[in-house]
DNA sequence: ATTTGGAATTTGGTATTCCATATGCCCTTG
DNA sequence: CAAGGGCATATGGAATACCAAATTCCAAAT
């Protein structure tokens, strides 16, 4: 429970409410992964550390709940666990909510959108390992949300940024050994990029597509890996 | 707010928390729209008309708002409304989520779930006005939440279910003008299940779209002219 | 009559208290 | 020594109390 810090009292901005502010520590602590699967989270210890009584610790637990972060065993709140199952879903899930950002921009071309999306990585620093990882994933991040973004359904993007966060969560489980396809993350970015710009359509979703089908093939072997790992034998 | 009646208390079964009971409650009411958009959800009244605190209406609340069907503005709830804008994104989330599940089906072939979706309106009374609205709701609810169900993705299950929610509301709010459609939702359904028969999964997919299409165009067409009907000029 | 200041009320957020149940430990008993 | 019962404790859920901000409404002043 280390992993948490007292919340600080915030300015004259104070605009959050505690239960939001809760949220975020929690989330952040658990995607981060300083809490592990498996933790059980107590309202009444996260209420002291957190130094919030426990009704905007339970607000927040339920947030978490909703986000697939947190789940409710026989009435107690735990950090989730995932396995191959849970990448296999999220990634299908990727699969089904990215593409219609492609197909919108094609519908109602920007010039400028497509200059924004091919800029993500410019003036990045050298990727690759032990290029910086965390500035890598922000800029990854950012364009495949701008991406979603460009479909204009409100739903779909909230949907897409709850299964963004979960798969998030285990890519800071399998970092540091995860940063070994970073260099071909950008290249295919740019492949998906250059579609774009020729106008292709399909040839943007298929390498879309594609991108996405070697991010979760990597991610499954990692994990495979690491689980093989902590639990030998099964 | 006389939509809504006391909680009873449960029996000796009572496994569901009050915060449960009373997100149906309202749910209920609001996906019936015996609750208007833009009604006023105050936690007080709310909490005297249940018959609870205030606490399990405040989870209500909160799960009420992630499910999209009440909205917080200015630290105010309410009902939240619903327009054209939503339609579109709501079937659009459809025609996402629907059609995995017979690409799955179409994979892991199982002869007992074509007959199963094949049989969803057999027996049923004849469709159409005047006949029993509701019934027909159910049996196409049904119909549509097997074929995601195939999907095996829990989380877009869930995320249909959510959709799946607001388009429900949308359709009692339209109702009863909104039955006209009902045998032809029949008809297009049983498209879908011959072209599945027939292992023809392109042709499934298709008549799934075509359908989905359809019933976006007539819920738009009711739409538009109910509010032009409530608010003429706009 | 209109506007403005402020007080009362409303409302949401947070803290605290109370309660029911589940869990686990320990003691008893066979 | 094992099994079962019961007591202590842990934990989540609900009710209540308290607080701050926003809204409303009334009155007074111009």
């Amino acid at each position: 429970m280390d992993a948490l810090a007292p919340m600080r009292a915030q300015g004259p901005l104070r605009t959050l409410r505690m239960s939001e502010t809760a949220y975020e520590a929690i989330e952040g602590a658990i995607v981060r992964c300083e809490l592990a699967p498996g933790t059980p989270l107590v309202d009444r210890q996260l209420s002291e550390v957190l130094g919030v009584s426990r009704t905007p610790i339970r607000d927040a637990m339920q947030s978490l709940e909703a986000a697939g972060l947190v789940v409710r065993t026989r009435g107690r709140y735990s950090v989730a666990g995932f396995d191959l199952d849970d990448v296999r879903e999220l990634f299908e899930m990727r699969r089904l909510l990215e593409p219609p950002g492609l197909e919108r921009l094609a519908a109602d071309w920007d010039p400028a959108v497509v200059e924004e999306l091919a800029t993500f990585f410019d003036g990045a620093p050298e990727p690759g390992p032990p290029g910086p990882y965390e500035e890598y994933l922000a800029r990854d991040h950012a364009f495949h949300k701008r991406i979603v973004a460009l479909s204009g359904n409100s739903r779909l993007i909230r949907f897409y940024a709850i299964a963004e966060k979960q798969i998030n969560r285990i890519r800071h489980y399998l970092a540091p050994g995860y940063e070994g396809r970073m260099k071909e993350v950008v290249n295919e970015h740019r492949d998906v990029c250059e579609a774009i710009a020729a106008h292709d359509l399909d040839a943007a979703r298929a390498a879309l597509i594609s991108h996405l089908e070697a991010g979760e093939a990597t991610m499954a072997k990692y994990l495979a890996q690491q689980q093989e790992k902590e639990n030998p034998g099964g």
